[in-house]
RNA sequence: GGGUUGGUAGCUCAAUGGUAGAGCAGCGCCCUUUUAAGGCGUUGGUUGUGGGUUCGAGUCCCACCCAACCCA
């Protein structure tokens, strides 16, 4: 089902829990409780867990094993799930009536004393309770979850509730922005701000989100890259920066599109795409070993069978754009334009008529090599076409010294030995612009004119990375808060 | 944008064109050591929305909404 429409007030479900919340309130309980002092996590007190010592412990109720006068109830934290024990006339009639108006879900803080059950279940005998919040909606079923995936993704706070494997997942993205930023902070590079608002969406070809200041009486654009502004401070002085934070671009969702998304984008004075080619792998496999534990990544279906295992073992293979796509059409580049046309026909790559030549290329590209890369591949030197700031090959003028990064059939990271040219910047950006003048960035192009050092970039797409490390075959499985469709 | 599949109770799922059901949750009762506790009973539905075909539609047809997957 849709799951989306949320049960209306008048629901039975949830009229008897409010009226439990007002019977609360009549007794005098809060049912939005205050501050709860714990002696430890739930975990923590599973830990230390001794017979006969007090605790005070809060969490939700997540079971209710209604035993006529006694009870036992599950409360869970993030740290874990523990049995409590209720008895009538243990805790006395006045808290035994407040119990009564519990449900699961509720949130209660309790003191009570360890025990061990009959079963050899490590408990805690309730003293008082405290009730901390009332849940006036059921939480998901505690035993089939919550499986509808709209539901996970517009309600994402019942999915975390419901289903641990997504909570991991999760908790490893934020793992691995973590170390992220460490391995770049141990290497001194300086985590900066960049805008977000830009009067001009640049660094990247894609449709920009728009936006007015009303003050100032102007557009602005989310900004879909932050490297024009990275190279700024180059410009100013600063050798070795990155920013970690969110792009947005204003085009269709898809498995692997969220319209916003989070980037990493790296640069090093003096350096260029080999070295930062290096950092990234050795950042790659920092991050998978200390997160994720293995270099071998494995990616199953939704029955969980092994689809593949991805690789991350070093050293990556690197290989130029040319040398690939003459691995999977051999001669390709000894073809007529229209030869290659012909021969898309016959291996069943469709291509659009208005395509450029290079595009028929790296159409070929994309279906016969990168869809069909699993294990980490840097793709170097790239057409120039492609990629309109970076710096030419001294040797071949028509590729420029990037390389283009692959894991798991999709680009991972892209990293560039940096256009410093200033006259040669501004050609290649009117070149790809055409018509469109006004969306020449002339301040970044000022800046440049007084003097970039040569440098190596690199950027990342966490969300990607994310996925690739954690298996996620989704886009909306590594980003908290998808964007979705309004129902209604 | 195109194609395919799906949307049934709070959750997970059933239901040849012929009375809309089950388990869990909820509610009531029984039970003082349970572990998805158990037992007995019971409430709960505009079958995504709107039309149409039919004696009769959850089921067939059309349009729309939302989602997943594939393609562009």
């Amino acid at each position: 089902m849709t799951g989306f429409i949320p049960m209306d007030e008048t629901h039975a479900l949830f009229e008897t829990r409010r009226q439990k919340m007002l019977a609360l309130r009549e007794k005098g309980v809060d049912p939005y409780g205050q501050r709860f002092d714990v002696t430890g996590s739930i975990g923590a007190v599973r830990e230390r867990f001794a017979e006969g010592h007090c605790e005070r412990i809060a969490g939700r109720i997540t079971a209710h094993r209604d035993m006529g006068k006694s009870h036992f109830l599950d409360l869970t934290d993030s740290t874990g799930r523990i049995q409590i024990f209720i008895h009538a006339k243990e805790v006395g009639p006045e808290a035994y009536e407040i119990f009564k108006l519990l449900d699961m879900g509720d949130f209660l803080g309790i003191e009570g004393e360890a025990f061990i059950t009959k079963t050899g279940e490590p408990t805690l005998r309730v003293k008082t309770l405290n009730v901390l919040s009332k849940a006036l909606r059921p939480l998901p079923d505690k035993w089939h979850g919550l499986s509808d995936v709209e539901t996970r993704y517009r309600q994402r706070y019942l999915d975390l509730l419901a289903n641990p494997e997504s909570k991991t997942v999760f908790k490893q993205r934020i793992a691995i922005v973590r170390e992220i930023r460490r391995f770049l902070e141990e290497r001194g590079f300086l985590e900066v701000e960049t805008p977000m608002m830009q009067p001009i969406a640049g660094g990247a070809a894609a449709a920009p989100f728009k936006t007015h200041h009303n003050a100032l009486s102007m557009d602005l654009f989310l900004r879909i890259a932050p490297e024009l502004y990275l190279k700024r401070l180059l410009v100013g002085g600063f050798e070795k920066v990155f920013e970690l934070n969110r792009n947005f671009r204003n085009e269709g969702v898809s498995r692997r599109h969220n319209p916003e998304f989070t980037m990493l984008e790296v640069y090093q004075a003096y350096a260029d795409f080999q070295i930062m080619a290096d950092m990234v792998e050795e950042m790659v496999t920092t991050v998978a070993e200390k997160v994720i534990g293995t270099l071998k990544i494995d990616h199953k279906d939704s029955e969980g069978n092994v689809l593949r295992t991805i690789d991350l073992t070093r050293p990556w293979r690197r290989a130029s754009y040319r040398d690939l796509i003459e691995e999977a059409v051999p001669g390709w580049f000894s073809l007529t334009p229209e030869q290659r046309r012909e021969k898309c026909h016959a291996m069943h790559v469709e291509l659009s008529p208005e395509m450029a030549d290079f595009e028929v290329t790296q159409h070929v590209f994309e279906k016969l090599v990168e869809e069909k890369t699993f294990n980490p591949c840097f793709v170097t030197h790239c057409p120039k076409e492609l990629v309109p700031l970076a710096k030419q090959n001294l040797a071949n003028p028509d590729v420029v010294d990037v390389y283009e990064l692959i894991i798991n059939g999709q680009e991972i990271s892209p990293g560039y030995s940096e256009l410093n040219d200033p006259i040669v910047q501004r050609q290649r950006l009117e070149d790809q612009a055409g018509e469109e003048k006004q969306n020449i960035d002339d301040d970044f192009l000022t800046a440049l004119e007084h003097g970039m050092p040569p440098a190596g970039g690199v950027g990342i797409g966490i969300d990607r990375l994310v996925m690739m490390l954690t298996g996620a075959e989704s886009i909306r499985d590594v980003v908290l808060f998808p964007h979705m469709k309004p129902r209604a």
